[in-house]
RNA sequence: GCCAACGUAGCUCAGCGGUAGAGCAGCCGAUUCGUAAUCGGCAGGUCGUCGGUUCAAUUCCGACCGUUGGCUCCA
């Protein structure tokens, strides 16, 4: 047979060749060097046998992608050191079952099923025994059985997780295995690639945490064992990658929003329950008070609505057959339960239905910052970003099918100029439709309008050039949605904005409009929150801005320090004017060192401090420094107010530098 | 919810079978000072809660509550 090189020259090889022996064939450097193998283009290992006929590209150090052989390779001498622990501690071997252990971003996991619980003190023996594993430099081997040999294999072992991925290939694929150290070794069902040998793993790598994931990520199946490690091809890499987790721990906006007083959760309160703190509910005003504009522009109207409802409001809403186990139990007040609201919709749908309606009022928008409260999993929980009272930057329009496209639109436009206005560039929007294998009890049963209004979505953002990415089964009970993903600091992802589709509240409710044509039609319902959560705004913000908010949001905008005493009077001078142009503005008059009120506002990030003396009060000017723009000094009073005025009413992200603007 | 770890003063943390300690914050006093911590003093905790073991528990064990990480990456 024969293979095509990279620099199209063709080489001839006994058949059953592999990688390993392709790279020996041209050279004893590149044999020696060689760490894996592209098939076609596909990352393999030089232990495969390549096909008759493929582009054949050795793959060595040079090749980012040789980290990925390293990684998987790992994954095994992890298990295989996890092995070894345990039959030393006297358990046997077989009490140790393997699920799986793939690669992943920056490191590699293993699932396990094992006779005891490890803990985090495990970690460093782990990793003693890990690295003994690597210097052993252990060849790795390739084999491949029949699917009953295979089988049997496992089934003697009594591991049944093994058991099941057999039996889960499809037939007529080629069972392989990797092995490494003989017989006292570790043998692994496994699809590869690995390195050649153990020695070739870099010594970049650490064991970072043990966590329970479940057999297939299902709830319903055994809880396994899972171990997770980081690997780099050098020190450098690692202690990088090490030092972005601790820099996204400063980020963290539970780590901030204590420094920063903006909000607490409290044991008498209750989990997922969040008290606003002043400076807190500074943010949280001002982020209502731009919604309110920006709403206002866009044709919507205000309602507001109680915080529960009896219990026929959400039959007929379709929340509590579907939605029930995420809602607060019902409380029983004369024979009648009553439910806490966990969306506003029902209550705006009765809005809607108030009086009848015309074709004429549509699109009719209901805004509402409603508060709702959500029976989260305890451990879902986490700061601001879930939690179980919420306050929504909720509407609902109500639209004819022709008005659809140009409202969804619409409503992903209002999504782009918040984000503009934050500075928000990284973000996933996202099509969720139903699962593929059916409606079923998850969903309303409408399967003929859950396919077209998935495609009415689909053609919107098409059309309209938005790219998306497509997710089965993350649709909302009643409907399609686009939502926008973003990542918190230490990387988890959340929903920021929703667009949702309904076609099926507005039937349930018996709502109608009387068309042209005299008759009554049911509308369609967008569920629309461009900004989310008052709460996960706020803790995706603190994390965005890493605490230095721009001017606007800003809980406390200027901080002014008088030097001496003598200076207070100015200072409560120079207070009142930012207070009458609106700004926040506080004077720090204790009876502490200049040095020490300057660290205390740079530490609560205070955007402006206003130093003030006996040259600003004697001339009537302020020296500030700004965590925004260049430190200044004997700036007239109403130069520096009307600066920051200009800078708050822009909303700007960042102040114009002073020397330069108007 | 499940698996694991953790829970000591407002915050960050030390102590770990003989009923608690530091720094910062707070309060009082002195100091009045030019761009990231002035000095001194005082006060502050039923060591998450409830049980158990023990002569004795913050410390050991159990349950509960809470917090954190993980439960998507499919040999």
């Amino acid at each position: 047979m024969q293979v095509t090189l990279p620099d199209g020259k063709t080489l001839e090889l006994p058949d059953g060749a592999t990688g390993a022996d392709v790279a020996k064939a041209i050279g004893p450097g590149l044999a020696k060097a060689a760490l894996g193998t592209r098939i076609n283009g596909e990352l393999a290992d030089g232990m495969t046998p390549v096909p008759d006929g493929a582009h054949i590209e050795i793959v060595t150090s040079k090749d980012d992608a040789w980290m990925q052989l390293a990684r998987h390779t790992l994954a095994h001498v992890m298990a295989q050191a996890v092995r070894e622990m345990m039959v030393d501690e006297g358990f046997d071997a077989n009490a140790v079952k393997l699920a799986i252990g793939p690669v992943i971003e920056h490191g590699f996991y293993y699932d396990m099923d094992l006779p005891r619980a490890l803990g985090p003190d495990d970690l460093p023996a782990l990793e003693k025994r890990m690295r003994k594993i690597v210097k052993a430099n252990l060849p790795l081997r390739r084999f491949a059985l029949s699917r009953s040999e295979a089988l049997a294999h496992y089934e003697t072992l009594g591991d049944p997780y093994k058991v099941e991925l057999i039996e889960d290939l499809p037939e007529g694929e080629t069972i392989t295995f990797y092995e490494q150290g003989g017989d006292d070794g570790f043998t692994d069902l496994c699809r590869g690639p690995h390195l050649p040998a153990t020695g070739k793993i870099p010594k970049h790598f650490k064991l970072m945490s043990v966590a329970g994931a479940y057999w297939r990520g299902d709830e319903r199946r055994p809880m396994l064992q899972r171990v997770y490690g980081v690997a780099f091809a050098t020190e450098e890499e690692l202690k990088d990658h090490l030092w972005r987790i601790e820099e996204a721990k400063r980020r963290d906006h539970r780590r901030i929003g204590q420094d920063l007083e903006i909000f607490t959760i409290d044991d008498d309160i209750g989990p997922g329950l969040p008290l606003w703190l002043p400076r807190g509910a500074v943010m949280v005003d001002e982020i209502e008070t731009l919604a309110k504009e920006m709403e206002a522009d866009a044709g919507y109207q205000r309602v507001r609505s109680p915080h529960l409802s009896k219990e026929s409001l959400f039959l007929k809403s379709g929340h509590l057959p579907y939605y029930e186990e995420d809602m607060f139990p019902a409380m029983e007040l004369d024979h009648v339960r009553y439910f806490v609201k966990p969306m506003n919709c029902p209550f705006h749908h009765k809005i809607y239905d108030a009086r009848p309606r015309s074709y004429r009022e549509l699109p009719l928008r209901l805004a509402e910052y409603g508060t709702c409260y959500r029976y989260e999993d305890s451990g879902a929980l986490m700061g601001l970003m879930r939690v179980r009272s919420m306050q929504m930057n909720d509407a609902h329009i109500y639209c004819t099918e022709e008005q659809f496209a140009d409202e969804f639109v619409g409503v992903i436009r209002l999504y782009l100029k918040y984000f503009e206005l934050f500075g928000i560039e990284s973000y996933e929007m996202r099509l969720s439709k139903h699962a593929k294998e059916g409606l079923g009890k998850k969903y309303v049963d409408e399967p003929e309008l859950w396919l077209k209004t998935e495609a009415m979505v689909r053609d919107v953002l098409i059309e309209h050039d938005i790219p998306f990415v497509e997710a089965e089964d993350e649709a909302a009970f009643y409907g399609p949605k686009i939502d926008v993903q973003i990542k918190s600091a230490i990387g988890r992802e959340f929903t920021l904005a929703t667009n949702q589709v309904d076609f099926a509240q507005p039937r349930r409710f018996d709502l109608t409009y009387v068309a042209e044509d005299g008759q009554k039609h049911t509308p369609l319902c967008l569920h629309r929150a461009p900004l989310s959560t008052h709460e996960r705004l706020v803790g995706f913000l603190l994390e965005h801005f890493a605490g230095d908010l721009p001017l606007w949001l800003a809980p406390e905008q200027v901080r002014i320090v008088p030097i001496a005493d003598r200076h207070v009077a100015y200072a409560e001078r120079v207070q009142q004017d930012l207070q009458a142009a609106g700004l926040r503005a506080e004077v720090d008059a204790r009876s502490e060192r200049m040095n020490a009120k300057i660290r205390d506002a740079e530490l609560l990030k205070v955007p402006y401090t206003v130093v003030v003396g006996d040259q600003e009060s004697d001339a009537e000017v302020v020296s500030f420094r700004s965590r925004q723009e260049a430190d200044s000094s004997d700036v007239p009073l109403a130069t520096f107010v009307a600066h920051l005025q200009a800078a708050r009413d822009a909303r700007a992200l960042k102040v114009t530098p002073l020397s330069q603007g108007s």
